[in-house]
DNA sequence: CTGAAATTTTGCAATGACTCCAAGTTTTCA
DNA sequence: TGAAAACTTGGAGTCATTGCAAAATTTCAG
């Protein structure tokens, strides 16, 4: 199916202004950036820009568009006899022993969390993404672990699953902020996770066991 | 120290405000209600709101002062030989069988749940609110474990006992919002304590014992 | 190739939160 | 009692966000 000329253009509209919103705001923070200021470097009018993103902290965060389903995806790809805390646990040590950028693990990273730092809008997305993650998770949970699951304990684990998710991603954000660089990070933050599975019960770390094939 | 009529008259003037902002937020919701209506309804100019209340959304959570230090103060005020989780679950028992308006188990708190349900501000506010009741927690932990911890394990107690907090409230807010008596939801939320209770890690339920005296 | 239909872009006006500032008012206190 | 300090107010201005209707562009049938 040939994709046609208005939807190619509507995606790179959209590709654009983000890309300009975003240069602008790592240049010169979220609030001292109007979205007149945004349309103008993009050369649109405002209203296109409301057009693709209705708000403005979505023209900084569309970029983590596949994050609110990455630990959902984990849970659900985890190797048989695996538990669902464990698959989290063996790819956040994949990502943070390979210095990935997808867990923030690159130079100038510390920029895009400077921005984020200093704007209440920004940081208020972030906890919203961080429900989305949730709520994916606990939805991952359910479907697992079959249908009869219509107690408490998949919104509990999906809680717990977070927590590691939450601890890991703060630790590198205040790091990377600080200004350390992304090897020694990664470094640090695998010692972490060694300390966070030692915190988890048993019955967090068996729960939702893909049966062997 | 006698209090001067300047004072009082602050304090009340406040209050005034707040409640007849909430009382209006609660009858036609939040975003219904522009701040030039508080204003009026509470007979002071718009300035004179913003004097007291930087934002919108404190209008909303005025009354919820006391709740970003609860945690804190119950850890500081564990029993001789209890860990700091362990205080945070029996004090969060008493409350719920109490059922005490403080965890929300009274009527009226449907209404309540509702206005924050239905406006984003308002639910961001709740989660920079639960941030600072984690701060107030590392914090407290910090202190009460001695300077000695440097390390990030304070960082992840208080995510662990942040969690039960969590869950006990949103489960609350949930069943509240769905209609459910206050009593019926204080049982459901017992059993939900001791699943809970269940799921944390020994290392976790043994952290930051106080002495014997 | 052409013109109508569908879709996107744009300009304009308006709402409402929030800030700044300077001019009143009220309360304190020497 | 008369400043000085602190609080209130009115008014103007910025900015995000929305709604609406008029262009401009793209699609597609004929």
């Amino acid at each position: 199916m040939a994709e046609g000329l208005r939807e190619r253009k509507k995606r790179q509209t959209r590709q654009h202004i983000s890309d300009v919103a975003t240069g602008l705001f790592l240049e010169r923070g979220f609030d001292a950036v109007t979205m007149a200021e945004v349309a103008d470097a993009a050369d649109v009018s405002v209203n296109t820009v409301y057009n693709y993103f209705p708000a403005k902290e979505d023209l900084f965060f569309d970029r983590s568009a596949g994050m609110v389903d990455r630990l959902a995806r984990w849970i659900r790809g985890r190797d048989a006899g695996e538990s669902a805390a464990r698959a989290v646990l063996r790819e956040l040590r994949g990502e943070v022993e390979a210095v990935s950028p997808r867990v923030g693990l690159m130079v100038g990273y510390d920029r895009f969390m400077r921005v984020i730092h200093e704007a209440p809008p920004l940081r208020s997305r972030l906890w919203s993404l961080q429900q989305e993650i949730h709520d994916n998770v606990v939805a991952a949970l359910r479907e697992e672990t079959g249908a009869a699951e219509e107690g408490p304990l998949p919104d509990l684990m999906a809680g717990q699953i977070c927590w590691i998710h939450q601890a890991v991603f703060v630790t590198i954000g205040r790091e990377m902020l600080a200004g350390r660089e992304p090897a020694e990070v990664s470094r640090e933050v695998l010692v972490l996770l060694d300390d966070i599975e030692e915190l988890l019960s048993e019955k967090v770390l068996n729960y939702a066991v893909r049966a062997a094939p």
